[in-house]
DNA sequence: CTGAAAGCGCTTACAG
DNA sequence: CTGAAAGCGCTTACAG
């Protein structure tokens, strides 16, 4: 029977093992495993020999087997709320990014900010993977406090979570009120907060960020005018083009936006544009935000950047720590925020 | 010693097996199994002592384990390009969605593009997943026949390739004649080819939809303008500004544009509005895309949109499929693609 | 440098 | 309805 008979003759796809290789070059299992896994010391003409067998038969490694003994899959689970949330869509471009360049894969596990989903998440990925990067959204910390048995894992977002977990944190409160404190020096007074929680408190991303809002008006000796404060049932453009259709309606004087997700702003933007206000000249407006979208949209959008890639590489380097040493004290890692000034807003002349 | 003594008090987690639950019920192993899995006849009683069982001792099967017997893993890999391509974001949150429905886990695995990538997904994920959708870009048919023991896989995208896979395709070129007949229909006659490729042949996105927009000319009776078509390096919005701005430089005439990516519209419009030349009065503009952009940019862009969900749905169906039915014969699905008419081109009065 | 044994935590055939 | 045995394909301690 020649040696390159296909192999999809028979039934069942053929399996090739590492016993199988073992015997076609007449060592032991042992060897072929460390010559797969650069394990041991090797004789180099065994190793070369083994590499041919492996060619010749296909062998690929079991990583479920692998997995099994060793309790690593080179495997990160990283758990976002979903693609269309805030920054997650370019987080997980930058997680992906990296973590390919270290030989990590990464499965990416949306939660849906269901809270359930993101403890199943934490409580245990069965050991399909060694770790855990978590955006958490509804969780609380003392939930966290509370999980039995969890596994490496590192929280990472806009909320800073006690608990027993490492974290990544971008700084929107102090992002919201440079943001404010900006449009402030740029002539505006009434500041419209698209998206904002009015009741404070919570540890939301709007709720950081509308604290954020708050303090910046303090320092600047203003009062907070519940009024400015568009709530909106999600952060869609739509959401926020009827905000601003509202606002206009109800005939509230406002000069500025500070809309908390970018969706929001490109609604509002929209929604002046048909009023006829002029931006920046009437209104001037602001998001957080990381889209590519700010630069292109018209007039071009003055956002606050989270900077995902240095969060991204951050949390990794906290999680492959934490795999190594469990028993490392818990660590907290602040980014900084970045406004990037386009033409939205007013600039110093 | 009290039933609650917190688990992590010793250094290594401690992991608990079936065989625990087993001992702690009185009970086999594989009666533990039988009421884990909801297999065999098991005694109520047993069932509920088991249940409980399993809650006081926090016990969680472990996949690794299962899937090595089983060779299942109620997991499937989805393969894209990346989340910035195409319609891979829509799809790849289509394919999430509807998979947890029916209780199947994706792994994400981005290829980059790159040829090998593509081909090592298919090789085999190792058993770590049931069976794999890829969105093939680099990758031939003559490459996927020659494929030594291929896992189940569908390939799904614009691309319709040959060889031994099930396959999801849109109607690329269909829909790129028909969105260059409806730019003729309005009245246009120099209709640009932003991100075209001059040359024919080839089956990337690209190179579908530039036979679609030379099928259109032919059957109208036009001739194909190679000025017309202006290749980009990329898909970026900066693709698109720089590729209009020359155009205008040029002082080629023109009326319509086709862009074959959304980014790339963007970008052109933004080019437009620069030079003062009013959309759709002076161009007319419909771009390949899913993107909620379109609706909210200014003006409101025409789109050919692809129906990701029906794609996702109709792709894990086959994938599914064929994981129960190994010898199934090869099917492929076509989904066509729809023109959503916005402001950026003109409606009949 | 290499091997034989034991075992990772489960499921798959069998027996009862 | 339940169990004892064998084994999934590897790696982890040992021995040599």
């Amino acid at each position: 029977m020649p040696v390159n008979e296909p192999e999809s003759s028979r039934g069942r796809p053929t399996v090739v093992r590492m016993r199988d290789v073992a015997a076609a070059v007449g060592v032991s299992v042992k060897t072929v495993s460390n010559v797969v896994n650069a394990t041991g010391q090797v004789n180099e003409a065994t190793v070369r020999a083994v590499r041919v067998a492996v060619e010749e038969l296909g062998y690929r490694p079991n990583p479920l087997a692998r997995g099994l003994n060793s309790r690593t899959t080179g495997t990160v689970t990283l758990a976002l709320p979903g693609l269309g949330y805030g920054y997650c869509a370019p987080l997980a471009a930058a997680v992906f990014d990296l973590a390919e360049a270290q030989g990590i894969s990464v499965v990416m596990e949306p939660t849906g900010g269901d809270r359930e989903r993101e403890l199943e998440v934490l409580r245990n990925r069965g050991g399909l993977s060694d770790g855990v990067l978590l955006m958490p959204t509804a969780i609380t910390a003392r939930e966290l406090t509370a999980l039995p048995s969890p596994g490496p894992a590192v929280l990472l977002g806009s909320r800073r979570v006690e608990g027993p977990f490492d974290g990544v944190s971008s700084r929107d409160t102090a992002a919201a009120e440079a943001a404010v404190r900006l449009l402030l020096d740029r002539g505006a007074s009434r500041v419209v907060l698209l998206g904002g929680e009015r009741k404070a408190g919570g540890d939301s991303a709007a709720a950081l960020r509308t604290d954020g809002y708050r303090r910046a008006l303090t320092a600047a000796g203003r009062t907070f005018s519940p009024s400015l404060v568009a709530e909106t049932p999600r952060s869609s453009r739509d959401d926020g083009h009827a905000a601003i259709v509202q606002l206009l309606g109800t005939g509230t004087p406002f000069d500025a936006v500070l809309a908390l997700e970018e969706p929001l702003a490109h609604g509002a933007l929209h929604a002046l544009r048909r009023a006829g206000r002029d931006v920046p000249g009437q209104v001037q407006v602001v998001a957080f935000g990381n889209d590519e979208d700010a630069e292109y949209s018209w007039p071009g959008l003055t956002t606050v950047q989270a900077d995902v890639r240095t969060m991204a590489r951050r949390a990794l380097d906290l999680l492959t720590a934490r795999v190594r040493e469990g028993t490392r004290p818990r660590s907290h890692v602040e980014v900084p925020l970045t406004i990037i000034e386009r033409e939205s807003t007013f600039s110093y002349a």
